[in-house]
RNA sequence: CGCGGGGUGGAGAAGUGGCAUCUCGAGUGGCUCAUAACCACUAGAUCGCAGGUUCGAAUCCUGCCCCCGCAACCA
């Protein structure tokens, strides 16, 4: 039977519509699943929106519209994303409106060892009337508000549930210090690490109702709290999986997965490698084997700030570049654990250099070459040749398992440069070139091509199949080229 | 001394003791099948600063400067 292999995005609050940031995460995740799929295993992709955010409810008051209406409009923005970025995701989660949530989220919570779950007198929180929101005492400066000084503070004390996350302290560090639960890359796991040993406090996992503006997910059998937004937010992982119904998807996916991987920012690492693993182990549930964290865009050197206003429009990128530059861009740019900077210089930059010059170019040239010929009889390729395909097909194996898609990218253009040189080499086009050989060569180097088009293909779906197209078997062993349209014209 | 990561040619990266590597960008030459693309060659780095260990240091040690992440209920 083939193995599982499940794979999720972080959920987004949807206060505002998509950045380029969110297409990056969308896109990691979605080269890890199609190259699961590619190589025969059973990939469940699962991405959706976190509408239960209290920053959502801000937002659609500021807008002056009903949350419900404000969260469902920007839900579907994202949805439309993944599907302009070409996302193979298999579901997905609204966690305002989808059942399978809101059941699962209570089903969790009532699954929690009853020890684990506590209601506690919470104090020491003040109310910024200046920000909105709620401050820390260690946040404030004198007494004041950082950024609203001169502001009177309210004290506020309210009664929520606390998870007692400090029950699993020491399991947490063996099940991550083991890499029985692996977080990559390590410095963010060596993060995890020395935030468990600096001891875990437990955290509140509910809201008074009214503090929450009766928005998000009522608490088991009390109906003067909602839980707090990451409790059911991170449930959202295997109610995908019909977790709330102990469904035939969750027990293969999950509780027996062979694979079970979360794609996250560096800046939800504490909730998906601490918090979710030990909500997991206190309702008995199976744990996520890996957290991939990946990092931040900064545009032109910048944060991505509303203030600076230096927002980059994924839509728009992608209406102007096409979606497999997009997708090519951010995964080539960007060291899949690091941050990167995004700059249209290096959009165009690269775009020219990788995509026109490098393989819409190589593609070209062979296709060009080989159509002249007519029909190929299949030979064997060069040993040479043979040996740099298995090296390239190794080299990206390896880089995709190690959550380095940059450097699996680097690797599938070294194997195109290879066969540049070689038809440079060859001269195939020369008079002086005898016509078995020229059918030699160029079979070799549309054996190349088309083997640069499948190590792309999770990474550029449709540029692989265009490529693809133009090599044809019209009979066993017999293959016709024809040269498709330039795949990705110079700017 | 809160914990951790990092500072390498114009840009981005690799490189944990032995001639400083790769990609982009720049320049020169070659080729002309290809999207003025491709191939070769050249220029460009006192490897953050100052000491130290060593036959030999980007790499190890000490000090300093700078950037970044985490620092708990905040996606």
């Amino acid at each position: 039977m083939a193995k599982t292999f499940y794979i999720s995005t972080s959920i987004p609050y949807v206060n505002a519509a998509p950045h380029i940031g969110h297409a990056l995460e969308f896109v990691q995740a979605d080269v890890l699943a199609r190259w699961a799929r590619q190589h025969g295993q059973d990939a469940f992709f699962v991405s959706g929106t976190d509408d239960n955010a209290l920053k959502n409810v801000q937002a659609a008051e500021a807008a002056g519209v009903s949350v419900d209406k404000w969260v469902g409009e920007h839900a579907n923005i994202f949805q439309k994303l993944l599907k302009d970025l070409n996302i193979s995701n298999n579901d997905f989660i609204r966690t305002s409106i989808d059942q399978r949530h809101l059941a699962g989220a209570q089903k969790i919570w009532r699954s929690c060892r009853p020890e684990d779950i506590y209601k506690k007198k919470y104090s020491g929180l003040f109310y910024c009337l200046g920000c909105e929101e709620f401050k820390n005492t260690k946040d404030l400066i004198n007494g004041e508000c950082e950024e609203h000084p001169g502001k009177a503070l309210e004290s506020v004390a309210e009664e929520n549930y606390f998870f007692r996350l400090s029950n699993y302290q020491k399991r947490l560090e063996d099940i991550i210090s083991s890499d029985k639960l692996k977080i990559v890359p390590k410095s963010r796991k060596n993060e995890m690490l020395a935030f468990i040993r600096d001891g875990l406090e437990d955290f509140s996992i509910s809201r008074s109702r009214e503090r929450a503006k009766d928005w998000g997910v009522p608490v088991p059998d009390d109906d003067s709290q909602v839980m707090y937004v990451w409790f059911d937010a991170l449930s959202n992982y295997i109610n995908a999986l019909d977790y709330a119904d102990d469904g035939g998807a969750f027990k293969k996916y999950w509780q027996q997965g062979d694979e079970i991987i979360h794609v996250i920012g560096k800046g939800i690492n504490r909730f998906h490698s601490i918090y979710w693993p030990a909500m997991l182990l206190s309702a008995g549930i199976g744990l996520p084997k890996k957290i991939l964290v990946h990092g931040y865009f900064t545009i032109d050197g910048q944060k991505i700030s509303k203030s600076l206003g230096n927002i980059i429009d994924p839509f728009e990128v992608i209406g102007k570049y096409g979606v497999d530059a997009t997708r090519y861009f951010l995964l080539r740019e960007i060291p899949s654990t690091d941050d990167g900077d995004f700059t249209f210089a290096k959009f165009e930059e690269r775009y020219n250099a990788d995509l026109a010059n490098g393989l819409g170019n190589f593609a070209a040239r062979v296709l060009t070459l080989g159509e002249k010929l007519g029909e190929l009889s299949e030979i064997e390729i060069d040993k040479e040749i043979a040996d740099k395909i298995v090296a390239a097909k190794g080299l990206v194996g390896l880089k995709i398992k190690e959550f380095k898609l940059h450097e699996a990218l680097a690797g599938i253009w070294e194997l195109i440069s290879c066969g540049d040189k070689y038809v440079n080499d060859k001269k195939p086009w020369s008079a002086d070139v005898g016509d078995a050989d020229k059918r030699k060569m160029i079979f070799n180097a549309v054996t190349i091509l088309d083997n640069v088009a499948a190590l792309l293909q999770p990474f550029m779906p449709s540029t692989a199949e265009k490529i693809t197209q133009g090599i044809s078997w019209s009979s066993a062993g017999k293959l016709k080229l024809n040269k498709a349209e330039n795949l990705f014209p110079r700017l």
